[in-house]
DNA sequence: CCAACCCATCAACTACTATTGATGCATAGG
DNA sequence: CCTATGCATCAATAGTAGTTGATGGGTTGG
């Protein structure tokens, strides 16, 4: 019945975890636009450094975005295949089928 | 330059946080088959009653999910709109845009 | 080298969340 | 009525997550 793999839900409530902080979904909004270095997302998001860091760990560690080390600095960027996979689940959804029968439940 | 707003944010991380507990995903996953009672989700997720009912409870809170009261069963099943709004996040991706340019970062 | 800078990590604290068991409140059936 | 059923809510506990400040490691420029 059930159309999802066990391990893909693990995977999926680690994604959305990662999601459900306002903090870090800023972060997303903002690597939308494109690779973004951690200072500039310092400045965008007015967070302290080390909280930003955790955030962004938080992010890589679900695997929703990458990381790039170019000299003293790092950049972030989206994982555009973990979104695709995210949109298959929260778009997959039978809108026009039937609620099957309403009835019968328990008895 | 963020392309959604803070309201906006705000209801998005909502409903990632409720999506963001395995039980929870389970029980979104079960409800893609159509309308559901608890009594029918308790089997299937083999938790306590007590358990099923908070988690409906905060999915409910969340908008992700309606509820219907008939008897002495209650319904849930699937809000598809808040759905749709969640795709239209997750999958608003420019996959194919520039990441602007990498350099010029700090200074 | 040395100082300045970018960033990750650690320690500590606070606040929230998931889980369990008990209680209460309707509704249905005898 | 009275009891059983389906479900929500409350109380209590244990585990986890977000925030802050301090420390350290690697890199650049003088």
């Amino acid at each position: 019945m059930s159309s999802t793999t066990q391990t893909d839900l693990h995977r999926l409530t680690r994604q959305f975890r990662a999601l459900s902080d306002h903090n870090r979904l800023r972060i997303i909004d903002l690597l939308r636009g494109g690779e973004r270095c951690v200072c500039e997302l310092t400045d965008s998001i007015g967070a302290g450094q080390s909280l930003l860091s955790f955030h962004l760990k938080a992010l890589k560690d679900a695997g929703l975005v990458t990381d790039r080390r170019d000299g003293r600095w790092s950049y972030y960027a989206l994982n555009v295949e973990a979104f695709g996979h995210l949109e298959e689940f929260v778009g997959g959804l039978p809108s026009t089928r039937l609620s099957t029968l309403t009835a019968r439940c328990c008895g």
